[in-house]
DNA sequence: TAATATATTTAGACACATCTAAATATATAT
DNA sequence: ATATATATTTAGATGTGTCTAAATATATTA
């Protein structure tokens, strides 16, 4: 079993594994925890005593299969939760995260079986991210980043990729929210940022990052 | 702000106030918490720092209102929650109450109210217990143990004293769950256990002791 | 009331998770 | 390749919540 302090190191070093294909430095994981590089080094060998994660001195940390399952079922909870606290209680977009990072830590394997079919066996969050299966399976998904949309395309916003407050609070504000279309009108070169029409009506300016960061459909027309 | 383990003292001190009215003895929250007396003092002492008890040396405690507060709010989370896995996710009676003891500790007060208004503002929870409301005002509770009912009266099971897995399962066992009726035959004196009718139809004994745990409507015919 | 039993508190220790500061290893630049 | 900069680890300390063992206070009994 482990504390939340633990579980918390596994889900940071699932997450940063994507960004870092080969091990995940101690400094980067100290940043992502905001905390100091030697209380990692610290938790890292307690994970390793344990055999949750794979580490060697001054090389960084990888998740062991018995370290990536529990990663994988904390997100599982996470999302779940998430889809919650918005489909169900009627939560913002962006009051969702917060929350769910304390009800993940709940230990209950029932709990979260009862919640997904609560939930109807749901495959995506609200933020448009895949729910893994009772095994870990995550659903496929066929999305890209609207940065990646020619110009005269069409699509729907399935998701993103930048689930801060501050960005999901920006995107609300411009009109933009999960299953809003998006017409690609003209992408600029100097920065690109693209001129973007959306719900067929209101013409927008995204920046480059905005765009980076919103996920469409890949079926665009 | 309280971390759970302080939270857990003040539930545990509000619920033997009512058993030992002048003052809760650091001996009995010990055997409550499944803890050592001296350890006890220890946080009976910083819960005194942070001004939630009243506490004086050999004594006992008492709640402030302050602490009052927290207890009381952490009841209805505990109650709510008790409910949404009874009637949401259809976990058992014996099921919800140590599930719900870790979700108590989920610290959102807009949580509390929306999970309130998702559950239709209940007044009572699973076990018949009343839920106080967002200021702490407890619904009046007016049943009564079986065992202060006379021979001939009938009731409604509205609720239950000892919330034990192993009185639930028991319950559950005999056929007595909320809503069941109840018809009292015959009391005997030496043990004062008594012989009942359950939902008009079953014959069953019951101990002095179930009597005393199991509560009803106080409007019997 | 004095002697004994019980309850409570204090003192000192430990595991957890964190920190700062110092030591050591790895990476980079000249 | 050597010097310097950066990253990482170790050592030692702190706060939380717990424990055991010893000291002290309260309650009970003769």
């Amino acid at each position: 079993m482990c504390t939340t302090a633990e579980e918390n190191y596994l889900k940071a070093i699932f997450k940063l594994s994507y960004e870092q294909k080969n091990g995940v430095t101690t400094s980067s994981l100290a940043e992502h925890l905001a905390t100091k590089a030697s209380s990692v080094t610290d938790m890292v060998q307690k994970l390793a005593d344990k055999e949750l994660v794979n580490y060697i001195k001054y090389q960084g940390v990888t998740l062991t299969p018995k370290g990536e399952k529990i990663a994988i079922q904390l997100i599982r909870k996470h999302r779940l939760w998430e889809l919650f606290l918005f489909q169900n209680l009627g939560f913002k977009w962006d009051e969702i995260h917060e929350i769910a990072e304390e009800l993940e830590h709940i230990k209950s394997d029932l709990l979260v079986e009862r919640l997904d079919q609560f939930l109807n066996y749901p495959l995506k969050d609200p933020h448009g991210d895949p729910i893994p299966d009772q095994e870990g399976n995550f659903p496929k998904n066929n999305s890209i980043p609207l940065s990646r949309l020619n110009t005269g395309t069409k699509g729907i916003v399935v998701g993103v990729n930048d689930k801060s407050s501050s960005f999901l609070i920006y995107l609300v504000k411009i009109g933009i929210q999960l299953g809003t279309e998006i017409e690609i009108l003209e992408w600029h070169e100097f920065d690109h940022s693209v001129d973007v029409r959306i719900n067929a009506l209101t013409l927008i300016h995204l920046s480059y990052q905005s765009a980076q960061n919103i996920l469409m459909s890949e079926k665009s027309t």
